[in-house]
DNA sequence: TCATTTGTAACAATTATAGTTACATTTTGT
DNA sequence: ACAAAATGTAACTATAATTGTTACAAATGA
């Protein structure tokens, strides 16, 4: 199962397009999200280095660098991921092995082609689908 | 990051596809994959659950349930998950927020279709594919 | 009967995640 | 210039999942 960051970062992006009079801060999203607030923090960290978000030390709260159309759960979905991969493969298999020596090869091929398909589908869905979605439940 | 027991699932098969004229114990798979035979007999009680390998307490070695052209990897995939949903959605938002109130709802009918499109990836192929690529590297 | 193998419980080591406290740093408003 | 407020990040903890390992009961077949 992949971990919470990704959601919480579309619950943070979103937020900070809802409101765009006041500073959204990281206590503000806590409190939306139910969490403490420096875990907001580092995830909002990752959306800067992103490029998604803006903000910093001294200013009150974040805004967004792009439109939420111009913004891809992809983009998203890679600023808080630190692996590569979406599946692990064993490593060490035995060489001398038909089998062992090459089914890391191929099941790389394989594997990415699934993972390729996934990234595929989250680049074509934008933070604006995300809030039209919000709005319309 | 998905866990090695679906690598490692694809490598049992793979190993007891290619062995036909003698059994193929846990033991041997464990020499190719390069771990623990228990490891290895873990896997294969889930592959025998989702009835994918047949074998047993006396009988050396597992065998195919079906022919490799009819498992799919997404078959293989399912037997060796215990969750249903590749993204974790956070819980417990925020139930007076606009936003808190319907992102649950709304994560889950846009992550849902990036797990579809990598699950129907993995529909598409199947254990001879690997096979095949196996062979031709 | 006996050697062989699987099934599974139980435990350890390792790693990732998420929450928390604490504090330095930076900006803004007065 | 100063104070208030907010972010950035290090450090630590608790929890859970994964993988490897030992041990042993249960089943099969020669």
């Amino acid at each position: 199962m992949i971990n919470t960051r990704f959601s919480v970062a579309i619950h943070i992006l979103s937020l900070v397009s809802a409101q765009t009079d006041k500073g959204v801060t990281s206590d503000f999203i806590a409190k939306s999200v139910n969490t403490n607030p420096v875990v907001i923090r580092r995830i909002g960290s990752l959306l800067k280095k992103a490029n998604l978000l803006k903000g910093g030390p001294g200013v009150t709260g974040y805004s967004l660098v792009k439109k939420p159309q111009q913004i891809t759960l992809l983009e998203i979905y890679k600023a808080v991921t630190t692996e590569e991969e979406l599946f692990a493969i064993h490593d060490q298999p035995n060489p001398n092995c038909d089998v062992g020596r090459n089914i890391q090869a191929t099941l790389n091929t394989s594997l990415t082609q699934a993972q390729q398909a996934m990234e595929n589908e989250l680049k074509r869905q934008t933070l604006a689908d995300i809030i039209e979605h919000l709005s319309k439940q």
